[in-house]
DNA sequence: GTCTATATCTCGATAGAC
DNA sequence: GTCTATCGAGATATAGAC
């Protein structure tokens, strides 16, 4: 399979798919429009692929995997568990940059219901060695037994840390315009905001389940 | 206008647009659907609106105004920062639960970029007192000045607060997949889940922002 | 395998009777 | 205001030549 000099036509077709997909999702998304980005014919989608559903359905199983096994990956190992706490921070948000539309894709197919999507979910948890939730749990429980931790629940907690990470690429429009309006005229600077954003997101998080010396 | 009893056709047929494309989306929505659960003749829906896109930029109009203003009530008064702090996070939550897929809607419209959606955030954000931001941005400001509060960013802490109560909502599906597939067996009490949620957003963010008695 | 031409279908919108 | 019938655009999908 030729994956960057030559590109098969297959290839070409699933990668314009996606793009177009993830911009529109399914019922938004043109045949026509993914034809004309892969620079090919109308009719070879349909030759390679039969319907819009099997495309549909290729990219969605591709973007489940794919995205969850980055997600795991970012799940480093560490000295401490703020290391490890702050490697996942800036790795998920570098993946989140790298690919914006991928969470609200995933979230909004999901809970359309369908039942490709959900077919494709169930599949891939069952495929994922799912090493990384188990992991923090068994690493949160241990520096709390430990005495380092607060008692917080471990699987909140992580829901915590994708819910801090994973709002402000899915909603972005909105963050934008409601800082516009109220800093009128100051322009935003991107990167910067998310340098912040990263170093802010650790800090909340990090002492907020650290354990207090003193108990206020 | 009748709002209860006798609900004009206008009325039912906005209310059921509004289901139909809360859960579908613009292109997804089928006008027939629409009349369908409006329980009246297709027709109707243009006698009444024109075009299905007078009905949808409707819609978005009042899910917007109606959900902003309704955030905004959520920041009540409270006699320290911890009080507005934890009401906020469980009106927020309770506004969530009432309408969970308001947010992933917004979000998924907003992306898109489509010029009704964005239009329609300028023009309601312009209408929109924008208290809410200001004076959480003040009271944070202020207790960090009385020394109760560590160096956060306000705007960063506020993005925060959000993502980590809409988070569950918008990935509802995705959580309890993965939820099963680490507890494989255990059925999922939402009600528990969510009283539990509450306390740990409230916990970690709370404890995050407050000034350390010991910086470790 | 690739193209042109066209069939088929879905859906928003309208005409016109009542 | 409400209904039946239908139009017409635009989209997916296929036939058939090369």
């Amino acid at each position: 399979m030729n994956t960057q000099a030559d590109p098969s036509k297959e290839e070409l077709i699933l990668r314009a798919a996606g793009d177009v997909f993830l911009e529109k999702g399914l019922s938004g998304a043109r045949m026509q429009e993914i034809a004309d980005r892969a620079g090919i014919n109308k009719t070879l989608l349909h030759y390679y692929f039969r319907t819009k559903k099997n495309i549909y359905a290729r990219i969605l199983g591709k973007v489940f995997s794919a995205f969850f096994s980055q997600i795991e990956e970012a799940f480093g190992d560490g000295s401490s568990f703020a290391a490890v706490l702050r490697q996942f921070i800036d790795r998920l948000l570098d993946l989140l940059a790298a690919n914006p539309r991928v969470p609200l894709f995933l979230m909004q197919e999901l809970a359309q219901g369908g039942a490709i999507a959900r077919d494709i979910l169930v599949k891939t948890l069952a495929h994922q060695r799912m090493t990384l939730p188990k992991r923090l749990v068994a690493l949160i429980r241990q520096e709390q037994q430990a005495g380092h931790l607060g008692p917080v629940d471990p699987i909140q907690f992580m829901i915590t840390v994708l819910g801090s990470c994973i709002y402000f690429f899915a909603a972005e429009p909105i963050v934008r315009e409601v800082l516009a309006s109220i800093q009128p005229g100051k322009p935003f600077d991107r990167e910067a905001f998310l340098a912040q954003r990263r170093q802010s997101i650790f800090d909340v998080l990090y002492y907020g389940l650290k354990k207090r010396e003193q108990s206020p």
